[in-house]
RNA sequence: GACUCGGUAGCUCAGCAGGAUAGAGCAACGGCCUUCUAAGCCGUCGGUCGGGGGUUCGAAUCCCUUCCGAGUCGCCA
């Protein structure tokens, strides 16, 4: 709401003072950073430029046309301090305004993505490897981005594309041939196939020639040899298994599991089409696409005429295209393949296709472990199924600590320690490296996810002993600057949402949870909220329902679970 | 070496379409539970916004330069 005020304000006053200077004005409307100084200002100093006017002539002409604005009576104060005009909200008109419209703001329905579909791709484990916390990034930041557009109206296609091809299922299967042993890898199917894939590559550090057995390997693979194809088959069924796992106990779903392999069929029209518009060319053996000086060239086929990753989501990019028609499609991918998306924009741009420009990589850092990219060739890797472990049996010490006669334990501190891990990773901005760190991420202290539910299950506790009737409030109540507080962060509650799906960063939706959380527990320390008056039990129990609601959507948005008692 | 991203309080981070004394949390220290969940609240301490130039009435924010860290740079994904 307090964006909509800013914007009309800027609007009129743009036009105004346009037509009083009768030349183009840009006026600036901002928040100032402390709150003793208003709510809204405006600072001139760019228009007495403009104009060539003194600055105090300015300011009585901006004041002037804001007399005669449509928002003015949302204003009780105008105050000149040199070049800025600050303007004091209407405690009243405001929150009578915010808290009539905030009754259905967790139902509202959003039209900002109505008929649009955005595709999704996230998470994207790679087949036999352990999911580690590396992919939970993905996984969270994707599923929380795709709340988000849903809630703004979008249909969203969720995509899991499998890393289940390539030239890393050569070397597993070499491995495997070679070295390994059925019986354990039946009895402990990841566990064993890292092992095999790190002792692979300890393998080729004296023995080079096996990276071309296995790229051979792969070949045959792609062209449908029925002995690496059953065991291709096996090692992605009880990865998948193993992943479903981990899904189920993050509470993330998908519309599709259509992995890398999906498009082994689809790949050659790719090929055939960059031939017939004559952007391929041989080099050093291989095809690519020429992409000028500022890019290396697209490898889309080795010398032995095997497909490359960006063959295969080529491929899978047209086929989304076609099978969703979609406006947008989201890749969230680590930071380290920027290039790769880069290229691939590149060439469909090349292709002549418009929808290059509806292509975004939703980049994010690297989970650094020393320092350093965590890298599953050398063996290091943190299980994600471990953190999250680690996360609930803390929570449960809490638990017996602090409230031990608590129902479903077990339960409750699932839900806590998972919902910690999600919002430690998702509270900072997503494109930052994050160094692995379990105390941080099991931390419950502060501005972390059990802080939110906290707060979601103090409402809770208050609530479930009262009714109340939010049509008898007195907005008087809500003068006071504690209360005003949550009010105004209220009022963000919408602009916020479309800031976090602009910036595709759940983390804009985080802190300003962390920002509703803390007033409200400032408010909750001032205030007594079942006090015997009606009227003022009634105005308080409607705010912090209002407060709850958005919590607890906000939450859920982020991928976290709600909880009423812990 | 080239390119990309980052460097803000002891630590983790906000702020960056330029705006008024740079904000949170953690840690440290001091308060607050016979009253709605103290996983909370209040206060104190803590910053040459990596360094140096420049543009501007005004720079953490824009430009240049330099240092430091990470990532990427043709047959992995």
């Amino acid at each position: 709401m307090i964006d909509k005020i800013k914007s009309r304000l800027r609007s009129e006053l743009e036009v105004k003072l346009s037509s009083v200077y009768n030349q183009e004005i840009n006026v600036v409307v901002e928040e100032p950073k402390t709150t003793n100084l208003g709510d809204i200002s405006i600072p001139v100093f760019s228009i007495v430029k403009a104009v060539n006017k003194p600055l105090s002539e300015v300011v009585d002409v901006v004041i002037e046309a804001l007399e005669q604005s449509q928002v003015y009576e949302w204003f009780k104060e105008v105050n000149r301090v040199g070049g800025f005009i600050n303007l004091t909200f209407d405690r009243l008109v405001f929150a009578k305004e915010v808290i009539n419209e905030a009754a259905n703001v967790t139902s509202f329905k959003y039209e900002i993505g109505k008929d649009k579909t955005v595709c999704i791709d996230y998470s994207s484990p790679n087949i036999a490897k352990p999911f580690s916390v590396g992919h939970l990034r993905s996984t969270i930041i994707g599923h929380a981005i795709g709340n988000i557009m849903e809630k703004l109206g979008y249909k969203v296609v969720r995509i899991n594309h499998l890393g289940d091809f390539g030239t890393q299922f050569g070397k597993i299967i070499y491995a495997y041939l070679n070295f390994g042993d059925r019986a354990k890898v039946d009895e402990n199917p990841i566990e064993e196939l890292v092992k095999l894939y790190v002792e692979f590559h300890e393998l080729a550090k004296e023995s080079p020639e096996i990276e071309d057995k296995a790229r051979e390997i792969f070949k045959e693979l792609e062209l449908g040899n029925p002995e690496y194809n059953k065991l291709w088959e096996h090692f992605r069924e009880v990865s998948l298994e193993e992943y479903m796992k981990v899904y189920k106990m993050l509470d993330v779903h998908f519309d599709s599991y259509n992995g890398e392999a999906f498009y082994n069929d689809k790949m050659q029209a790719v090929v055939d089409e960059l031939t017939l518009k004559g952007l391929l060319k041989k080099d050093e053996g291989a095809m690519i696409v020429d992409l000028g000086e500022d890019m290396p060239p697209a490898l889309i086929q080795k010398s032995d005429g095997s497909t490359l990753y960006i063959t295969r989501d080529l491929a899978a990019l047209f086929y989304r295209k076609n099978t969703y028609d979609f406006d947008e499609v989201l890749y969230v991918v680590g930071n380290e393949q920027k290039l790769h998306f880069e290229q691939l924009k590149a060439v469909v741009k090349k292709m002549g296709y418009d929808f290059y420009q509806d292509i975004h990589h939703i980049n994010f850092g690297l989970v650094l472990q020393d320092g350093k990219k965590m890298s599953t060739r050398k063996g290091k890797i943190v299980k994600l199924e471990d953190v999250l472990k680690e996360a609930s049996g803390l929570s449960l010490a809490y638990i017996n600590d602090k409230n031990p006669d608590l129902a479903n334990k077990e339960e409750v501190s699932e839900k806590i320690g998972v919902s910690a891990i999600i919002f430690n990773d998702l509270k900072n901005y997503r494109t930052n490296d994050v160094e692995f760190n379990l105390e941080d991420m099991v931390n419950f202290v502060g501005q972390t996810g059990p802080y939110l539910q906290y707060t979601s299950v103090r409402i809770s506790s208050v609530l479930e002993e009262n009714e109340y009737d939010d049509k008898k409030i007195d907005f008087e109540l809500f003068m006071t600057d504690h209360s005003f507080d949550l009010i105004k962060t209220i009022a963000q509650y919408e602009e916020i949402l479309i800031k976090a799906k602009n910036e595709y960063s759940p983390s804009v939706l985080a802190k300003y949870l962390l920002n509703l959380a803390s007033y409200f527990n400032t408010f909750y320390a001032k205030e007594k909220i079942m006090v015997s008056d009606k009227i003022e039990r009634n105005t308080k129990l409607t705010l912090i329902s209002i407060i709850r609601n958005i919590l607890d959507e906000g939450m859920k948005l982020l991928g976290m679970q709600v909880i009423r008692r812990m």
